[in-house]
DNA sequence: AGCACGCCGACT
DNA sequence: GTCGGCGTGCTC
C-alpha cells in the first residue's frame, strides 16, 4: 500500500481558452509530484474524459464538495511563472476584462502551451468493405474510408479536412459502434531550449600510456580538440574528415575526452552582418540638458526625484543617447531594464546603438524571431545571463532580473496597444510593473500622448523633462503651410504638389540634398469608379473602397486582403467610362518621376518592404545616395537620421483629420511634427513644407509652428470640454456579427441594459449602438456601444455587471476593449 | 476547448 | 425510426 497522498490540494487555471475555464479547478497533488510542483507548474489534469494541461495558480483549502482528481504529471520541469508574474497577470486581465489565461500568457516563456492532438483510428482490423456490408451511412462510411487509405488512423485536423460537415456526431456513433477509437495526446512545447553536445580533454593526460596505442583517426580527434582550445561541440568534431561516432565513444571510453551537454543560445543578431551605414561609435558628450534629463533618472533611481520622467525632447535632440547612459548606469548598479520601442524592424538605428553599447548583455525580443530564438532571449533575461532587453509591446512582459529601468521610446504610438486579447497597453503595464519594483519609467517622445502628457503634468511622482533644443545647436527645421485651396500648381491639374513644394524640391536636389515626401495612402489610386453610374468599386467583405495598385495590376482591400482584377466594365451598368481617382504612394512616384526623370526616387511603404530585409535596403540606398528622394507612407517619418535630408513634404496633412476618432488631430500633429523631425539633422537647415486644405486647423498651425506645449494646451482643452480621455473613461464593445440584423440587435440590447443600470452609476454613459466606422470587416457586421465614465473603476464597474447579465453567446459575439485606442 | 446530451427537422 | 445539425451545460 502507498501512503495516502498528502492531502496538499493546488488550484489549476486549464491552459484551454474558454470563458466557462477562466476559474481555477482544484485538484489533490499526489506524493510523487509533491515536492516538484509548485505556483507556475505546467501539470496535466484530468478534465472531463480528457487529459488536459494547466498552470497551477494557487494552493486550496480543502473543498470537499466536488471529487477531487489527481494532478497527472508536471509537463515541464520549471514553472513558466512565479508569485509576481502571476500578479502581474491577474492585474492585466482585470484592467483589460481579460481571462486570466490571457494575462498569464503575456507573462509566461513564449511556446511553453501544449496543443491537444486527437487521433482517430479504425479499431482492429475494421475494413471499408464491413462498413458496406454494414450498410453504414455516407458519412459514416467517408470517414471509415479516409481512416483506411491514411493506414488506420487520422489526427482530428486531417480527418476534418477530408470529411465535409462536423464530425462530432459522426465520430460518436462510430466510437459507440466499436468501429473507431480515439485518443487524445498533447503536442510537444511549441519551443524547446537548444542543447548541444561538447566534447571536451579528458582529466587523463594526454601522455598517459593508452596515447601509443592510439590509431590514426583517435589521435586526429584529439588533435582537432586540442586547437580548439581543448573542448569543441561534437558537431564540428563530425564535420571533420575521417572522424565518425566509434571514433569519438572510443575515446570518450578510454577517457581521454569527456562529453558535456551545454545550453545553446540561438542568436538572431549572429546573422545580421553588416549594421547600417551611418552608425558610428564612441560615446558622444552630453549636452546639458541630456545631463539634466539623467540627473533625473539617478534620482528616481535613487529615490531623490519623481520615478516617472516625460522625456519631452524634440526630433534630433538626443533622446536616444539618455536612454543608452540610464540603461549602462542601471546595468553598472545591478539592475536591468527594459526597451520598449514601437516596432523593432522600423528602429534600426537605435536597436542597433544599443547593440553597439551593449553587446552580450543585450537580447532582443520582437515577432520576427523564431519561436526557439524567443525562448533563449526570455531565459537569458529569467537567468540574468543577460540584463538587458529592446523589443517590441510584449517585451513589457519580459523577465528582467531586479528590474531598474523601463524606457519607452515614441511612447505616443498606437503601436503600444495589444488589439487582440488581452487587449492590453504596453504604458500602462510599464507604469505598473515599475511602481511595482520600484524601477524608474522613462517615456521619450517629441510629441507625448496627450493623455501621458497630462498624467506627468497633474499626476503624483512624475516629473517632464524637456529637450528643447537639437544637439550641435543645429536649428529646429522651418515649416510652411501650404494652403492647397489656393495654391498654385503647375499647368497639370493633376500633379498633387504645390508649385512651392515643386520649387523646393528642384532646388534641394539641384543643391545635391536629400528630400522625403510623405503621403500617408498606399497604392495607386485610392478609389475607383465608374463615371457612368457613379458606382465606387468595394470590397465585398469590409464595403470599403478597393484602391488599385499599378504594381500587381489588382484592385485590393487594405483591411482584410481581398483583391480582384480592374474591371473592364462597370459591375453595375456596365459603362466603360472607368475613373481612377485618388492619390496613393505609386501613383505619388509615378508622377514625381515624370516631372522629375533626373531624380532618384525610392517608395517606402508596406508593399515595398514586405520582402525580408527590403526595408533595410530601401533605408540603406538612401543612407549611402544612392537614391535622394525617399517617398511613402507614415514609415518615411519614424526616427531615421538622415544628415542630407534637408526638405520634407508632406503631401497631403488632411488624410487623418477626417477621422471620426477623438485622436484625428493628434494624430494629424504627431505625424506631421514627426515628418517635420527628419529634415535639417545634418550640418544644412532643413525646410519643411506642409499642403493641406485646411490650413487653419489648430493641429496643422500648432504643427507649423513645431510648438508640441501650444498643441497639448489646445487639445486638452477641447478633450475637457467634450469629455473625453484623459478626463472620462471609455470601454469600447463592439459587437460582431456575420447577420446585421444580429449585429445591431445585441448593441441595442447592450444599450437597453446598459442604461438600465446607469442609476447605480450616475456619472456613467452608454453612448451608441452606432454602426462601426468599419461597419463592415470580413463580412461581418459590426456595431459598437461606448461606455464612458469619469474614471476607468466606475466604467469597469458597469462593464462587468452588464457583462454579468449576458449569456455566453452574446458574449461570444463582442470585443471588449478597456481604454481603446483605435476606435475603428 | 472538448464532450455529452437533448431537441429538432428530414430522409431512408 | 435513424441521422446528423445545433444549442446548452459541464468539467475540480
Amino acid at each position: 500500500m502507498g501512503s495516502r497522498d498528502t492531502g496538499r490540494l493546488v488550484q489549476v487555471l486549464i491552459d484551454r481558452p474558454a470563458r466557462a475555464l477562466d476559474r481555477p479547478f482544484t485538484y489533490l497533488l499526489p506524493d510523487e509530484l509533491a515536492d516538484v510542483v509548485e505556483v507556475g507548474s505546467y501539470v496535466l489534469v484530468p478534465l472531463g474524459r480528457q487529459h488536459v494541461p494547466g498552470f497551477v495558480v494557487g494552493e486550496a483549502e480543502a473543498k470537499p464538495e466536488a471529487e477531487l482528481r489527481k494532478v497527472l504529471e508536471l509537463l515541464a520541469p520549471e514553472p513558466a511563472f512565479g508569485p509576481s508574474e502571476l500578479k502581474l497577470a491577474e492585474w492585466v486581465a482585470q484592467r483589460y476584462a481579460a481571462s486570466l489565461l490571457d494575462g498569464l500568457r503575456c507573462v509566461v516563456p513564449p511556446g511553453v502551451g501544449r496543443r491537444a492532438e486527437r487521433v482517430v483510428r479504425l479499431v482492429g482490423g475494421y475494413r471499408t468493405e464491413e462498413a458496406l456490408r454494414q450498410g453504414l451511412t455516407a458519412r459514416r462510411l467517408a470517414v471509415v474510408r479516409a481512416l483506411e487509405d491514411a493506414g488506420g488512423a487520422l489526427s482530428y485536423e486531417d480527418l476534418s479536412q477530408q470529411v465535409a460537415g462536423g464530425l462530432s456526431s459522426v465520430l460518436r456513433a462510430l466510437e459507440q459502434a466499436g468501429i473507431i477509437e480515439r485518443e487524445q495526446a498533447l503536442s510537444g512545447p511549441q519551443a524547446r531550449e537548444q542543447w548541444e553536445q561538447i566534447v571536451r580533454l579528458g582529466q587523463r593526460l594526454l601522455w598517459s600510456p593508452v596515447l601509443e596505442q592510439l590509431g590514426r583517426r583517435e589521435r586526429k580527434a584529439l588533435e582537432a580538440v586540442q586547437t580548439a582550445g581543448g573542448a569543441m561541440p561534437l558537431r564540428r568534431l563530425l564535420l571533420v574528415p575521417d572522424i565518425g561516432r566509434r571514433t569519438v565513444e572510443r575515446l570518450a571510453g578510454d577517457g581521454l575526452i569527456v562529453m558535456e551537454r551545454r545550453r545553446v543560445q540561438r542568436d538572431p543578431l549572429a546573422e545580421r552582418g553588416t549594421e547600417l551605414a551611418g552608425t558610428e561609435s564612441g560615446r558622444p558628450t552630453l549636452t546639458e540638458a541630456q545631463q539634466g534629463a539623467l540627473t533625473a533618472i539617478r534620482a528616481g533611481a535613487t529615490g531623490a526625484g519623481p520615478r516617472q520622467i516625460l522625456l519631452q525632447g524634440v526630433t534630433g535632440s538626443g533622446k536616444t543617447e539618455v536612454y543608452l547612459r540610464a540603461v549602462e548606469e542601471a546595468v553598472r548598479s545591478g539592475c536591468g531594464a527594459i526597451i520598449l520601442v514601437p516596432e523593432i524592424a522600423l528602429t534600426p538605428l537605435l536597436t542597433a546603438r544599443f547593440q553597439q553599447r551593449f553587446g552580450r548583455s543585450l537580447v532582443l525580443l520582437h515577432s520576427g524571431l523564431s519561436h526557439g530564438e524567443r525562448l533563449d532571449a526570455w531565459m537569458a533575461l529569467r537567468r540574468g545571463q543577460a540584463p538587458v532587453v529592446v523589443g517590441a509591446r510584449s517585451a513589457v512582459f519580459a523577465p528582467v532580473q531586479n528590474l531598474g529601468l523601463i524606457v519607452i521610446d515614441e511612447e505616443q504610438e498606437a503601436a503600444y496597444k495589444q488589439e487582440q486579447a488581452p487587449r492590453y497597453d504596453a504604458r500602462a503595464v510599464a507604469r505598473r510593473r515599475a511602481a511595482s519594483t520600484g524601477a524608474v519609467l522613462v517615456c521619450g517622445s517629441a510629441t507625448p500622448a496627450v493623455e501621458t502628457c497630462h498624467q506627468a503634468k497633474e499626476g503624483p511622482d512624475w516629473v517632464v523633462i524637456e529637450l528643447a533644443e537639437r544637439i550641435d545647436q543645429r536649428p529646429m527645421p522651418e515649416v510652411e503651410i501650404v494652403d492647397l485651396r489656393e495654391a498654385k500648381r503647375d499647368e497639370d491639374p493633376d500633379f498633387p504638389l504645390s508649385e512651392v513644394l515643386e520649387e523646393r524640391l528642384r532646388e534641394c536636389l539641384a543643391a545635391d540634398q536629400q528630400a522625403i515626401l510623405l503621403l500617408n495612402r498606399r497604392g495607386f489610386s485610392t478609389f475607383v469608379l465608374c463615371r457612368e453610374c457613379g458606382a465606387s468599386l468595394r470590397c465585398p467583405d469590409c464595403n470599403v473602397a478597393l484602391v488599385f495598385h499599378y504594381a500587381s495590376k489588382l484592385m485590393r482591400c487594405h483591411h482584410c486582403g481581398f483583391q480582384r482584377p480592374v474591371p473592364e466594365v462597370c459591375d453595375n451598368c456596365h459603362g466603360t467610362n472607368i475613373a481612377f481617382l485618388g492619390l496613393g504612394t505609386e501613383k505619388l512616384e509615378d508622377q514625381f518621376r515624370r516631372k522629375f526623370p533626373e531624380a532618384r526616387p525610392a517608395r517606402l511603404d508596406r508593399d515595398t518592404t514586405s520582402r525580408r530585409g527590403a526595408y533595410d535596403r530601401i533605408l540603406t540606398d538612401f543612407a549611402t545616395g544612392k537614391t535622394n528622394v525617399l517617398l511613402g507612407t507614415q514609415m518615411v517619418a519614424k526616427g531615421h537620421d538622415f544628415p542630407s535630408v534637408t526638405l520634407v513634404g508632406v503631401v497631403n496633412a488632411d488624410t487623418g483629420l477626417n477621422f471620426p476618432d477623438f485622436r484625428a488631430a493628434e494624430r494629424t500633429f504627431q505625424l506631421v511634427t514627426q515628418a517635420a523631425g527628419r529634415a535639417g539633422r545634418g550640418d544644412a537647415p532643413g525646410q519643411v513644407i506642409v499642403q493641406t486644405y485646411n490650413p487653419d486647423h489648430y493641429a496643422l498651425r500648432w504643427a507649423g509652428e513645431q510648438d508640441y506645449n501650444a498643441f497639448y494646451q489646445e487639445e486638452i482643452q477641447q478633450r475637457k470640454d467634450f469629455g473625453y480621455p484623459p478626463f472620462t473613461a471609455l470601454i469600447n464593445l463592439t459587437v460582431s456579427a456575420t447577420r446585421e440584423s444580429e449585429a445591431q440587435g445585441l448593441a441595442e440590447e447592450l444599450v437597453k441594459k446598459g442604461t438600465e443600470r446607469l442609476a447605480e452609476h450616475e456619472a456613467c454613459e452608454v453612448l451608441g449602438p452606432a454602426p462601426a466606422p468599419l461597419s463592415q470587416l470580413r463580412g461581418r457586421y459590426r456595431w459598437q456601444v461606448l461606455l464612458k465614465g469619469p474614471d476607468l473603476g466606475s466604467v469597469r464597474a458597469l462593464w462587468e455587471e452588464l457583462a454579468s447579465e449576458l449569456s455566453d453567446r452574446q458574449r461570444r459575439r463582442l470585443t471588449v476593449d478597456v481604454d481603446p485606442i483605435d476606435m475603428m
